[in-house]
DNA sequence: TCTGGGGTCCTATAGCCT
DNA sequence: TCTGAGGCTATAGGACCC
């Protein structure tokens, strides 16, 4: 059987600015967007003394701030919090070289080839990370990586939490849970589901598999039906190359000028073909996102005949898409995204 | 009044081809 | 020659993740 650990950092980005300035430990500290609380953005963590103001992650800035004004509000510092996340990475590819990164803050670690007992493994790597980090974590460990998913949530933070394969740890431990704390259920699918009456883990089980396919489509459906009784064969994603790379901003302020929005378009443009070449790909596929006041989003897009990392060519078409809009009300966001990623250099025989 | 940014994957539809 | 099935690609939108 295999045996999956997944590790979920406590409040990571408050943490490590709590770490580099020892003064905020204690008080509540907001980081988010880039720390002005008057401006738009939502909150990327808050540190658990925020959490319990009721402020929570894609929470408005302006909300936080009128629940708890006198927090700290700090900009998010992507180059630190991937340092410290590359350092704990590290430490956790010494307990097994079979590792998926999910994100910044979290990762699955493949155990099945180790002898030694779970717990064990996960107090050896929470001291680690402690001693070393001075950070706390939390930690599951399942037979696969949803359930190990749902157990490292399960103690937050700083627990240790093991869940077995067993019918009676899914019955009593997994089915009472809601519904959304499945991966893959959202706030739609949630929503969904209430109507139907079902609320835990344990309600979606109960229902027939033919429903869930006829509301939720095959590959949903069918996902829905296993997820609901524990059952996962995903195997851990150790290496992937990216498909897409795109650039957004939301303005400050809406805006309806063309020479504007046009400005805002050159630039995103320019960061993309730099991210692009940064990385040594090329794209094929060019899409222009726009997000009216209204938060209606519309996209457009156009595939080139073969793919390219010239800035003049990803903005020439940016901007052809950007001309098939109906600009008849203010925008919010504006954003360019490439896909259809390829590396340049192999040569096909 | 407020609602980010950077991704992935899925679905539906339409056009083209065999 | 006509028709339909089915594959493939491009496009647009949407749900979800951290």
């Amino acid at each position: 059987m295999r045996r999956i650990l997944h590790l979920d950092m406590d409040a990571f980005f408050a943490a490590v600015e709590q770490r580099r300035r020892p003064e905020l430990i204690g008080k509540p500290v907001i980081i988010g967007g880039d720390g002005d609380h008057t401006k738009r953005g939502v909150v990327s963590t808050a540190s658990y003394e925020a959490r319990k103001f009721g402020i929570h992650s894609a929470m408005p800035l302006k909300t936080a701030y009128k629940l708890c004004p006198q927090a700290v509000f700090l900009p998010v510092d992507y180059r630190e919090y991937s340092r410290v996340s590359e350092r704990i990475k590290h430490i956790l590819r010494e307990f097994s070289p079979i590792m998926e990164d999910v994100g910044i803050d979290e990762a699955f670690l493949d155990l099945s080839q180790i002898g030694q007992p779970s717990q064990e493994i996960a107090r050896e790597i929470k001291a680690r990370i402690k001693a070393e980090m001075d950070l706390t974590c939390s930690i599951g460990i399942a037979p696969n990586k949803l359930l190990a998913k749902i157990a490292s949530d399960m103690q937050k933070p700083d627990g240790i939490t093991i869940i077995t394969e067993t019918e009676d740890d899914i019955r009593t431990r997994i089915w009472p849970l809601a519904v959304r704390k499945l991966w893959g259920v959202g706030p739609k699918t949630e929503e969904h589901l209430n109507g139907l009456g079902i609320k835990t883990i344990g309600d979606l089980a109960s229902l027939p598999l033919e429903e869930l396919i006829g509301r939720f489509g095959t590959s949903h459906g069918n996902y829905l039906h296993l997820a609901s009784k524990g059952i996962d064969d995903s195997p851990l994603i150790t290496y992937w190359e990216p498909k897409s790379t795109s650039r957004e901003i939301t303005l400050q302020k809406d805006i309806i000028d063309w020479q504007a929005i046009a400005r805002h378009l050159a630039e995103l443009t320019r960061r993309v073909a730099h991210d692009l070449k940064q990385e040594g790909y090329m794209g094929k596929t060019v899409t222009v996102k726009i997000k009216f006041c209204d938060f209606k989003i519309q996209t457009r897009s156009k595939t080139l005949d073969g793919p390219t990392d010239s800035l003049r060519t990803i903005r020439q078409t940016a901007f052809a898409c950007l001309n098939r809009f109906e600009l008849n009300k203010k925008i919010r966001l504006i954003g360019v995204r490439i896909e259809g990623l390829e590396r340049p250099h192999r040569v096909k025989s």
